[in-house]
DNA sequence: GTGACTCAAACGTCATACGTAAGTAACGTC
DNA sequence: GACGTTACTTACGTATGACGTTTGAGTCAC
């Protein structure tokens, strides 16, 4: 999968070469770039450099203050759910703590736009989950884990937009990037777990009936599962 | 309460005027905003426009392209956990619908983070909770609204942070802003509902007793009381 | 030691010039 | 006449020099 972040232009390029420093702790809170410094050191002008800062600022990383510079701010004011960071995290050494935190994030939000999406779910809605359940049953052996996590993703995605709730559905992209990163770093050799496949297929049994209660309780029994999941993986 | 979004600079000026007027709508999706015409309607120079433009292209507010100028994204495309995208939708027409996403996002999270709290909390957390509680508890008659509000927002504020969870910590601000709006817009002449008061007393007894179940379904029952209360006041 | 004052550092803003990609239309060929 | 190619024009992208403004720090007088 290729580079997510649009580099198109120089302050995008400089943009993802400071993003991730920072969000990887490479500069402690209160270190100061000054504008000049990053000017000489990625050779663009200060349109550039101050664009990104802008950018930076935004996320809440940085701090420009006259006459001091630009200031990387601590960790607890990070805009942490703006997708950006989000994937910048997940790619430095914060990305357990960071992994930790969305599963845990899933595990409150998935179950809720489940029942939800039981209640409002289109036929087509429901057609297509049936469909990904199924193609999460077909590909869960034998190593095609490529296949199988299209379906998974495509899973979530359409239970987060059924919910109905447009926060909810945004977060298709952060649970992709989740499931993503999952099959890609640690669960690579062996197949998913059957239990997780027939929850799925259950899901999709109960949104199809509208039977709200138990779309979230299986749901939340797929995210409980996640959770445990990455409790053996690591410590 | 004063302006939220640090006005200081021209450009979180021109943000400022153009953040809002986006989000409401005001240029429907495909609409394209000239650099120059920018600079024109605003007074500004051109550095201050791109500066501004860049941030909300971070946002997904807006594409700028070559050409053919900077163009406003399909609301779908927005990011709507940003806080700043989210007070200026508090703040525009979409205000209603805005308000329903973010009390659907409180009772996902906020259960799960009592029941984390429950686990985590520190003593002087629960201390913390307690005293809110009351706090609470005292003011919710005779037309003490304004401190009511205070330990309102503390006490979730408490439960967030003590949940452990770094992004559940960064929601405190968004359910400050819903729990402020309410108070400021709608319900402003009734005491607190007493079931309420009731049951935010119960979950920090919860939370101090660490009853993890206990916390997380009184905390539910508080946040679908907060559903049924948007319910009954916007149809 | 405290206060006001001065100074300079670094960001903030502006204006201008030139580079560059990408629609658009003119052009020529088939 | 339809289609592909070329050239042009437009609006953003980048670079640069100049000046304004805030503000931290040091200085000086009291």
């Amino acid at each position: 999968m290729g580079t997510r972040g649009q580099d198109r232009g120089l302050h995008a390029r400089l943009l993802s070469a400071l993003g991730p420093a920072i969000t990887a702790g490479e500069y402690p809170p209160g270190t100061v770039l000054r504008t000049d410094e990053l000017e000489e050191r990625f050779e663009v002008s200060r349109t550039v450099v101050r664009e990104a800062v802008r950018v930076l600022e935004s996320m809440h990383l940085v701090e420009s203050r006259r006459r001091v510079g630009v200031t990387v701010r601590p960790a607890e004011e990070w805009d942490v759910f703006d997708p950006q960071v989000i994937r910048w995290r997940l790619a430095g050494p914060d990305r357990p703590r960071q992994l930790r935190s969305l599963t845990r994030l899933r595990s409150a939000v998935e179950p809720v736009a489940a029942g939800l999406a039981a209640e409002l779910a289109t036929p087509e809605q429901c057609a297509d989950l049936t469909s990904h359940a199924l193609g999460m049953v077909a590909t869960s052996r034998g190593h095609q884990l490529e296949s199988y996590l299209v379906h998974d993703v495509a899973f979530h995605r359409v239970i987060l937009r059924a919910s109905g709730n447009e926060m909810f559905a945004r977060l298709g992209d952060v649970v992709a990037e989740v499931l993503t990163g999952r099959t890609q770093h640690q669960v690579m050799f062996s197949d998913p777990d059957p239990e997780a496949v027939s929850l799925h297929v259950r899901v999709a049994e109960a949104v199809r009936e509208r039977d709200a209660e138990r779309a979230e309780s299986l749901t939340r029994e797929i995210t409980v599962g996640a959770m445990r999941e990455l409790d053996v993986l690591a410590p």
